[in-house]
DNA sequence: CCTTAACTGTGTACGGTCTACACATTGTTT
DNA sequence: AAACAATGTGTAGACCGTACACAGTTAAGG
């Protein structure tokens, strides 16, 4: 049973793929990875990354601090593991979706449910992409919503990247949002027209202070459009799948670019209309909780 | 001389903004604010942000560490001080663009340019959002480029947002790149159809090692096309400026949807043409440095 | 001028972080 | 039975940020 495939993965890697040649030799252990994980897990979703320690995980499960170094090589590690516990893998409905605007939505509002849970994913520094299964898993549900579409897979992985960033922005800042710490109206005094001419009038005009969750709103309808208006391209252009988007191609007919046009703005409403109800459910979940 | 309208701003905000009710009464001050956060960010820019600690900085400037805390009252301002210092304010010459297109992309361009100068700036978390003088000039530079379109107030701070976004997002990534450690080929054999149906086709298509650069070229192209599809609707509804995009609303008309269409074709061929030179500066500019 | 009060830079000390290393103990393998 | 590997533990070291007391310097108020 030669399973090690191990060759000679960063560790933490390692660990996450579950191919580590775990040992036969020694005492029975007494800990197990996913206790410890689960462990941190639980002190970042009460108190934060930062009450994440070897000694707050060693502690809560009643063993020393150096005692976790049998399971870890270090910290760095456990921090890896944590962020693919954190993650998980995305929920089946998201490959149910009817389109591909409607299945990347889908997508979209899932990470950030899952920002929302575990708001110390964004506190995790992007050292080196996380080549784990389960970030490997959303990546995988991501570009199966995007199977039907003309666009290339090079395409499809860009798109999937451009997504990923947008999300994690949007959980980043809705998290400050929620901590707050400005006065705001201290803030509008120090905005000289003079010094910003283009910031003094939005402000003035109240489009900075509120509004958060919209201003996403408006960012993914135009990714989703952007994406959508080059497919458009795309189809109208070669038929097949275009490997090198770069060549000169046939412009979208004019058929097309209204279709194109017109299926954005349903999609609008519709995710405008999902979007509500989300927001509604959210509440109504935070209120059910305050007084359970 | 009442300069001092500090009112009760968080300290580092206020230092920022040069709003400090400083004091005459002790003796004359041998450090300055600015010497401390341009030593701090010289170590940032030769050892990283994980070599700036209060204890370094004091050194480097021949003093003791908690001298520091006369100019500034905790490490976290010291850090917020380095992300105003090291982001500075923008160039001009994106207020110079022809358009909206074009300063949009010259001011993604360039932060990122800033971001290869400080990849520090990466690392510090995103806190609270940072009303700090220069990079609300680069909220400000954006808007600047935007002020000819039909968006309303609201949509192009949106807009902004959603670009800074990308913006720091393509920096973390391409940073990660650079580091490398991951074998690549050894992770191949972990990904099966079976378990990544839709992503291990695209890494057998080799659309997932390479072109990270590329990728982004791609997410921000998306962008603008979603932007300026967004425009066509809107100026094509109305006249004037929307407040409320949300209302129903005409569609685009045919002819301004193919102008549109026309126009993304076109600034996406000027785009790669300008990525391009850019991308040969800078491999220049790398070897010059190399050997001067 | 002299006192008072504010401010300076410094030194010490405390609690916290991660982890290298030596140690006795436990279990399997030879 | 002997060799050996792996376990959990305790100690210790090198950092980190910063609270606090201290002596010295400067300006303001009388």
């Amino acid at each position: 049973m030669d399973m090690a495939s191990d060759g000679d993965l960063p560790r933490g890697i390692a660990l996450a793929w579950g191919v580590a040649a775990n040992p036969q030799r020694g005492p029975k252990r007494e800990l197990s990875l996913e206790g410890i994980v689960d462990a941190a897990v639980q002190i970042a979703d009460a108190d934060g990354l930062g009450a994440v320690s070897m000694s707050s995980v060693a502690t809560a499960l009643g063993y020393t601090t150096m005692s976790l170094y049998r399971y870890v090589s270090a910290k760095d590690d456990l921090i890896l593991l944590m962020q693919e516990a954190g993650i998980g893998l995305p929920p089946s409905s998201i490959g149910e979706a009817e389109n591909w605007r409607d299945g990347l939505t889908r997508w979209y509002r899932t990470v950030l449910t899952v920002f929302d849970a575990h708001p110390w994913l964004l506190d995790i520094p992007v050292d080196s992409e996380p080549n784990t299964p389960n970030n490997l898993g959303w990546l995988d549900a991501g570009l199966g919503a995007l199977a039907d579409t003309p666009l290339a897979q090079t395409e499809r992985v860009s798109a999937m990247l451009m997504l990923s960033g947008q999300s994690r922005w949007e959980g980043q800042i809705l998290r400050t949002q929620a901590s707050d710490g400005m006065p705001a109206d201290a803030l509008a005094e120090l905005i000289t027209p003079e010094q910003f001419p283009f910031l003094a009038p939005a402000i003035a005009a109240g489009s900075f202070s509120d509004g958060e969750p919209e201003a996403f709103e408006f960012g993914l309808l135009r990714i989703l459009d952007g994406l959508e208006l080059h497919m458009t391209e795309l189809s109208a252009g070669r038929s097949g799948t275009v490997s090198k988007p770069d060549d000169d191609r046939e412009f979208a007919k004019d058929e097309n670019v209204k279709k194109a046009a017109a299926r954005v703005k349903d999609a609008d409403a519709k995710l405008r209309d999902a979007r509500q109800k989300h927001r509604e459910a959210v509440t109504k979940a935070r209120e059910k909780s305050k007084t359970p």
